[in-house]
DNA sequence: CGCTAGCTTGATCTCACTCAATAGCAGTGG
DNA sequence: CCACTGCTATTGAGTGAGATCAAGCTAGCG
């Protein structure tokens, strides 16, 4: 078997620490079957059971839930590293939709792997509670969002949050992110029109913050970008080195 | 000690299973402190280290975020029998606020406890797990709420939802539920403001479908309460029985 | 009895939505 | 090679839900 399969994107630049080599081979032990998934693929339907968990390694997922009248509401999106649907192991049965953005490579790890994990490996299982809490932490950080910025602010802070994971596991500078989803996915995840997500990425671009273009995002002024959305990275956990160049800060302030 | 804590509470009515007497006793053992707290208390401050959690016992609490303008953006809700900020355990440095609405009473569990369980009690541990993804499945509920619906619906969907944590802990019989919050508290939680609520529950009312007064909202028409607030019971993991009754069907349809 | 917190109602304003039209661009097939 | 199709991006004009501002009202309480 490989021995990469994404697990070493696990909790990486977070607080609390790495997984130890031993923790990173038990996890990789888990993974009964690597998949490649489609571009815009539903996994996992709403209230569906499920026996094992997802471990993204390569691509950019999203969890939704279908309004009554058809559109659909983005309420999480995940990176390489993300054991997107980890918190299935608790709960069996899923209240959203899985989906893929772009063609996705994920590694499927049956319950009764991490049942094992569980009664063996107690700091591992405490980590991955922790994972399964980050998510919790940003879906209140998206409460937030919506609740208390305006158009431009809450992209602004999507892009700074979307950034900064992929700072964490090495796949943006800082400056150049990739971002690859439309404008309609993008409103889908701010709730706003993708009509209304032009007009403000036009804004940003306007205002020198952030160019957004193809599947990438240019990130003229990450400071700016960062303050724009009151884009504070606390939520995240990263380590304090990553939290500062989630903001645009290589040294930390006095 | 009292065997009557909050724990008995605690996953009442949900989904896999009650807690067995010998769970709930190691629960009760883990208890250091029973403390009570004043309305309008400030529990746990945004961005502090905590060494234990919460187990609301009796009372009403609530999560917070505050935005830079000053203003409270509440991101959850807490009933007796929650383990409030049982994430702590794995997070240890909280990304909210947590407050009292009410006055309460709490049972403090000293993280040192919660590691004891976690190495002796592997079905306990997964059961406290499940606890913390509700929060969760909330979390996503209220971002889907926040995107999706008008301000009548989502008043709608937060009395519904408010109702049938009441109900499975036995303290709403679904025509009368505690409701001990302010029209500013009611706006908080659903990005309202006081203004709007105010005339929002006015419709409620003129529809015979709610009455909120003084601290308690007299349901009316529950079915119809939950079909304007769009509310599926799904995701609060309730078991059928009582999630039926959370939309106010005493039988099951065919 | 006066004070304060919470509730109620009215008038006006604004941000983001809706509807509509056009342009660009990739893929597909004749 | 071009016509055709479908998806994404862009811009304009009009609309509306909910915010804001302002003023009374009510009730509990020292």
């Amino acid at each position: 078997m490989s021995s990469s399969i994404g697990v070493e994107k696990i909790l990486r630049n977070r607080e609390g620490g790495e997984l130890s080599q031993e923790e990173r081979d038990v996890l990789q032990g888990a993974v009964r079957e690597i998949r490649t998934l489609p571009a815009g693929h539903v996994a996992v339907r709403q209230g569906e059971r499920v026996e094992h968990s997802t471990l993204l390694v390569d691509g950019v997922m999203m969890r939704f839930i279908d309004a009554r009248d058809g559109r659909r509401h983005v309420v999480g999106v995940h990176v390489p590293g993300d054991f997107i649907d980890l918190h299935a192991y608790p709960l069996k049965r899923l209240d959203h939709s899985v989906g893929t953005l772009t063609a996705a490579t994920v590694a499927v790890v049956p319950h009764s792997a991490l049942e094992r994990i569980q009664v063996n490996y107690a700091h591992l299982t405490h980590r991955l509670w922790f994972l399964t809490m980050l998510d919790a932490a940003m879906h209140r950080q998206w409460v937030y969002r919506l609740s208390s910025l305006n158009a431009l602010e809450r992209v602004a802070h999507f892009l700074c949050e979307i950034n900064a994971r992929m700072i964490a596991i090495g796949a943006s500078d800082g400056r150049s992110c990739p971002l690859p989803m439309t404008q309609l996915d993008l409103g889908e995840s701010c709730s706003l029109t993708n009509v209304h997500v032009n007009r403000v990425l036009r804004q940003l671009r306007e205002r020198n913050l952030c160019v957004v273009r193809g599947h990438q995002a240019e990130i003229l002024d990450l400071p700016g970008l960062a303050d724009t959305g009151q884009f504070d990275p606390g939520y995240l956990y990263l380590n304090p080195e990553t939290a500062a160049r989630a903001v645009g800060q290589t040294r930390s302030q006095p």
